[in-house]
RNA sequence: CGGGGUGUAGCGCAGUUUGGUAGCGCGCAGCGUUCGGGACGCUGAGGCCGGAGGUUCAAGUCCUCUCACCCCGACCA
């Protein structure tokens, strides 16, 4: 491709819009221009790498037995409606009427329709398992899209969907997948870890995320130096730190005006934190729901949620709990009635906490559970920080950031249930298919690739996913021989298959080295009256400092092997 | 949805306090001199000042309403 020819330009200053340094790099090298929040179009060298990482996710997932296909995006909401997971979404569903008034969504993902599409054709053990996959695009109406390409309302996406007759067939397909994804993200020059999740909205019980380590990333990792234990923070538990327990002590009002906070309660008690009972209220799908913690703990609203088993999930108004008769600030378990109670398993060891009393400057001391309170649920919800206990081996935790680019699911039965998808055992009898899904986004990949491989002169892509493989650039274009000499070898490589980039505009050096190490293809061959008294042309890896002559006479052989190389 | 911020040329910004002919740098076009790490000179093109309504002789600037985008929190590939 030449340049000259080439639709996008670089761009010398960073767009103001851009915080996050793909979404800078991504603007600067004119690969993405933004449409609309988290809606962008790709121009042709965008749209190069994003069919490279495609090709990849493509070959990995063909050569772990998976059967490619296609499923619309548009989808009725009824369909969303038999699952439940139209509420599970919520607004984060694109929802559209059609000229006959019949509600119809943009498909936030597949499972819906493919697990209808399988109760079709799936009707015996002899069928299953399958693995079925598609590439495609998928909408979301994400409450901030942001950071460029890293959190889109329109975004692609290959999910693979695997249909399994037994709990062993689910992890063997569990286990391929898994396989799959490290080669993927090993083919594209990704370093991932592979991370216990919550599963969301999607459902289902086990779930990893795949993760690249960077400062900025926006998911917080909690891990173990001294056992392999990796996590999520929203799915990481830690040994709790204990609280020596008490005989239970009489329950006594104790005036305290103006405590309102822990903070502020405990220094007025002159008592340590994790002696009081810090006592949030939620509303759950428009139910008032009443969290209680130890008060050196915080809260995990996921961990909550889940526990609940809830669409949705806020920290109640102030109108909603003085709706609910209950004193803010002064808030309490005890005495509380008709109000579900769901309690962090750091509480339930009685040692006389102190907690509100339901009245204005007032709490309540040794308040003791089950003695002084009911819970209706008991678990926990407790946030996990680094500094505490491995839950698997008590060493103490670590955390980190990174960028989701991978996110595998079982989801077991319940889909597969209410679609109807269901199977005839060798002997007779009927079950519902055993469900897996696994994600990749396309955009997001390329994005984290980006954040993961560039310097402050631009982007240095891994030659798997890089645009072109060569850089041309001849330099001083008014000397012939440079110019022949280039047009010869931009042939020469093409025909040998490598896939170049060709600066063959009237530029000075300086803005031909700067273009060149801001797309950031892997290797860069300049021609110039200068290499050519030595009949050779100066190679250089994007990745590297140096840079070497080499004979233009095998140049071309050469090029391919260290394209080929890395 | 809550909080903060920004909308003026393709990009980065000034101008808004105090109303009076819309500016700068980069980029773009032409000519010339240059040329191994974003060269220089001259000439030129390019603007519904986010939108609507209002105040005024006069609005980028003042008032009202609105829209879009970005950042921080709750969601996710």
């Amino acid at each position: 491709m030449r340049i000259s020819q080439l639709f996008g330009k670089t761009q010398r200053e960073i767009p103001a819009e851009a915080e996050t340094v793909s979404h800078q790099l991504l603007l600067r090298t004119g690969m993405i221009y933004q449409v609309s929040a988290g809606v962008y179009s790709y121009l042709p060298l965008a749209w190069r790498v994003l069919k490279k990482i495609e090709n990849i996710i493509r070959e990995e997932m063909d050569a772990a037995g998976g059967q490619e296909l296609m499923m619309p995006v548009l989808q009725p909401l009824e369909l969303w409606q038999e699952t439940g997971r139209d509420r599970a979404f919520g607004k984060g569903l694109f929802t559209l009427c059609d000229r006959r008034d019949r509600s119809l969504c943009l498909g936030p993902t597949h499972e819906e329709v493919i697990t209808r599409l399988v109760s079709q054709y799936v009707r015996s053990y002899r069928d299953l398992p399958r693995l079925l996959y598609q590439i495609q695009t998928k909408f979301r109406d994400e409450p901030r899209p942001r950071a460029g390409l890293l959190r889109l309302r329109e975004f692609t996406m290959k999910d693979l969907y695997s249909f399994d007759t037994d709990e062993a067939g689910l992890s063997q397909s569990y286990d391929k997948m898994l396989k799959a994804y490290q080669n993927i993200y090993a083919r594209c020059g990704l370093p991932t870890l592979v991370v216990e999740a919550d599963s969301g909205a999607i459902g289902g019980k086990d779930s990893h995320e795949f993760m690249v380590i960077t400062e900025n990333g926006e998911d917080e990792i909690i891990y173990c130096p001294g056992c392999q234990y990796v996590a999520n923070a929203d799915k990481a538990q830690s040994i709790k730190s204990k609280v020596d327990s008490e005989q239970p002590l009489p329950l006594e009002e104790v005036a305290t005006p103006g405590a309102t906070t822990i903070e502020k309660l405990s220094n007025f008690l002159r008592i340590a934190p994790n002696r009081t009972l810090k006592a949030v209220f939620y509303t759950a799908d428009g139910e008032i729901i009443f969290a209680v913690i130890r008060g050196d703990l915080e809260i995990n609203e996921v961990k909550l949620k889940n526990a609940l088993r809830c669409f949705e999930l806020h920290i109640a108004t102030e109108a909603e709990v003085t709706g609910a008769g209950i004193v803010a600030g002064y808030a309490s378990p005890v005495g509380t009635r008709n109000i579900k109670t769901v309690v962090d398993d750091s509480v339930t060891p009685g040692v006389n906490f102190v907690a509100g009393a339901n009245k204005p400057d007032t709490h309540i001391r040794n308040v003791n559970y089950p003695r002084d309170f009911k819970a209706d649920i008991t678990t926990d919800i407790a946030k996990t920080h680094a500094g505490e206990g491995c839950p698997k081996c008590g060493s103490k935790l670590l955390s980190t950031h990174g960028i989701e680019v991978g996110h595998i699911f079982k989801l077991g039965t319940f889909l597969s249930e209410k679609l109807g998808a269901f199977f005839t055992d060798p002997e007779g009898a009927s079950h519902p298919v055993i469900m897996g899904c696994y994600g990749i986004g396309l955009g997001r990949l390329l994005a984290a690739a980006i954040e993961q491989n560039h310097d402050d002169k631009g982007i240095i892509w891994p030659v798997s996913i890089a645009p072109y493989h060569i850089y041309l650039c001849p330099l001083y274009l008014d000397s012939p021989e440079v110019v022949a000499t280039a047009e010869k070898l931009y042939k020469e490589l093409e025909t040998e298959g490598l896939e170049v980039l060709f600066d063959d505009r009237q530029e000075s050096p300086g803005v031909k080295f700067n273009d060149a190490d801001l797309l950031g293809i892997p290797i860069r061959v300049t021609i110039s009256p200068r290499t050519l008294k030595k009949d050779s042309a100066e190679v250089k890896k994007r990745s590297e400092k140096e840079s070497q002559l080499v004979p233009l006479e095998n140049l071309a052989e050469r090029l391919k092997g260290l394209a080929g190389a890395e």
